[in-house]
DNA sequence: TAACGATCCGGACCGAGGTCCGTTTAATTT
DNA sequence: AAATTAAACGGACCTCGGTCCGGATCGTTA
């Protein structure tokens, strides 16, 4: 498995289950923190979190999905929430799974140019399209969502697509420091910055999506200029 | 003045005097939120929080800086350090205003090849690496000061580094979307990746500087492959 | 110097995130 | 079916960021 790389990185697990464990399904297939593996309780009450906070989403907006607030539209107690969700970004997170499978679906199995098939740079160009507008229709979720700072770049997740965007940059441009270009192309997709133009300056999302391609081609094409020996074996992602 | 477009954004501005004031003074020289213009009590109260939030920052790191740990390390009430700063951030932030003015005095007319005098693309070299090393000294103070998402990028010390990097770009490479070439540039030195990379991978400084130069070499030399006809007139950052 | 108005001060107060621990409940074993 | 144990539950409790407003202070004007 080409992402098995992944798996090396095992943290401290910690105490109860929790959405947010890092290491083991880094690649997300397969009911990550999912109904399986849960106390038929534990389950049923996940549900109903979920169920709820979509709704208070849904009515009050993002800031309105208080952890009590959920608590109390589920009919539970909001240890329950914690316990099962670590804490709100976790919760908001778990919101955003459903959506982030299918687009890890869709760029590790589905059809090209997304998924496999078409040359890297075509699927880079493709990928960065794609993220962008899944960005742009979840972007008030994926906002409140963020992660600390010290976090946000070891979520799940996220490793998953920076790990993806790094290999295609290996195969289109093998002599380039893929890992550190992999973390300049995705900042091109953050939501803070996506809000900031489009919802801020009033950009047309066309004017990203040319200016992602534009990355692309400069980084892809004419190749290395000092091409600064990327460590091989040294520090990763 | 060159910088003179940043004026033109004028925000709703804040009932009483707050450090994040925007619009007035982006262009940060000339003592922004600084002692002048304040009453006697209020200058000398101002000082004394700094004073007591550098020192608890010293003893028990950044998260030490309770607001009111600081009030009462300053003898002073919880309610004038929100007057004074608006929220934690502005006061985290007013802690980094200090260097945040000296870097902005050496590049804006420092010495070349960081101030004007060298050529663009050797200026936005020489940027990148001083701006890198000052993230990595104060990184756990620009990590705890981050801005929340949708404040992040229009914080005047941001718009004023970004604004800078778009200028040098558009000299450097003309027909290419300089302002969000700018936002790439930026992104690269942005606290919680380079805290990631240097802290939590482990990744030597000098490789993320070398990093940041073969950018600058791919994006200013092979110049416009697709140049999305950059809007000039419409939306701007 | 006395009076006045704008500004500032202080700390009680509130809401929300996160923790803790005694109690309850689901799965398993005998 | 009863006992056992690991897991889940719930809500009181704590901390901290942020707000509010009556009262004190400063700078100014007469």
């Amino acid at each position: 498995m080409l992402y098995a790389d992944f798996m090396s990185t095992a943290l401290p697990p910690l105490p109860p289950h929790d959405e947010r464990a890092p290491g083991l399904d880094l690649l997300q297939l397969g009911a990550s923190g999912d109904e399986s593996c849960l106390r038929a309780d534990a389950a049923r009450n996940r549900a109903k979190l979920l169920d709820a906070a979509a709704r208070l989403i849904a009515e009050h907006g993002a800031d309105g999905v208080t952890m009590e607030a959920v608590a109390a539209a589920a009919q539970v107690g909001k240890g329950t929430v914690f316990r099962r969700f670590g804490d709100r970004t976790g919760l908001l997170t778990a919101l955003l799974d459903h959506s982030e499978r299918k687009f890890q679906a869709a760029f590790l199995s589905g059809p090209p140019p997304l998924g496999p098939g078409a040359p890297p740079a075509e699927r880079l160009r493709a990928f960065g399209h794609a993220l962008l507008r899944r960005t742009v229709d979840e972007l008030d979720l994926q906002l409140a969502a963020e992660a600390a700072p010290d976090r946000r770049f070891t979520v799940p997740a996220r490793r998953v697509l920076h790990g993806h965007v790094a290999l295609l940059l290996r195969q289109a441009v093998p002599h380039a420091d893929s890992e550190l270009l992999a973390h300049t192309l995705m900042a091109q997709l953050s939501p803070a910055l996506v809000h900031h133009l489009v919802r801020q300056c009033r950009m047309p999302v066309e004017r990203l999506e040319a200016h992602w391609s534009d990355l692309v081609a400069r980084v892809t094409s004419c190749q290395g200029h000092h091409t600064p020996a990327p460590h091989p074996g040294s520090a990763a992602t």
